[in-house]
DNA sequence: TAATTTGGTTTATAAAATAAACTAATTTAT
DNA sequence: ATAAATTAGTTTATTTTATAAACCAAATTA
């Protein structure tokens, strides 16, 4: 009947990140901050939990002398995503009579 | 750019409670119960949750002998449901180039 | 060189989800 | 008749989660 929603992507603010990554497949952590309205707190230990389930990567380099830390999603992330959407329908009534 | 996800319906849960209830209108605590799977405890909280926000209504009623919780959905609980779905929206990138 | 900003992480707190334990009445079995 | 089991839930306790507040280090600006 309903499909379990994957706890990890059924958070609003993780399911905003990925759903940015999705579209964007890589962005910067300030970026990711600035368009979720996120803390960047709040934003770390989020992110954190998404690179340790593998549904994204974290790699951090320097933008000219400042760091810069990319989020990139993987294909596990990308599957993990639509796997959600897919079980999200089961709640939604999409195409009942 | 993420429109805010309701919490009393971001929850797996309450969704699939309000998802059946949307279909069927009202629904007997028992039948809810084995559609999600839930336990009595845990249901019973997260029926007051949504009761107490006023998207159910419960009427507690008698079938022959025994006790008898019917839940209702509310006008108010259809609006904020679909509300919640066109914000998930936000988030699924649907319909986007 | 002192103050501020940038780019975060770590830690503490508040809120939520969930299950376990419990209550009460009813039905079934002995 | 009465003991055991089932039904129908509620209450309470525990675990997880989300979130923000506090913090740190380097770079920039005043």
């Amino acid at each position: 009947m309903f499909q379990p929603l994957d706890p990890l992507l059924h958070s609003e603010l993780r399911l905003a990140i990925m759903s940015l990554l999705i579209s964007d497949l890589e962005a910067e952590f300030p970026y990711i901050k600035e368009q979720t309205g996120a803390t960047a707190g709040n934003l770390s230990v989020q992110v954190d939990k998404l690179a340790a389930a593998g549904y994204i990567e974290v790699v951090k380099t320097f933008k000219g002398k400042r760091p810069c830390t990319i989020c990139r999603i993987t294909a596990k992330g990308q599957q993990a995503f639509e796997a959600y959407i897919e079980a999200l329908k089961s709640y939604l009534q999409i195409g009942k009579p």
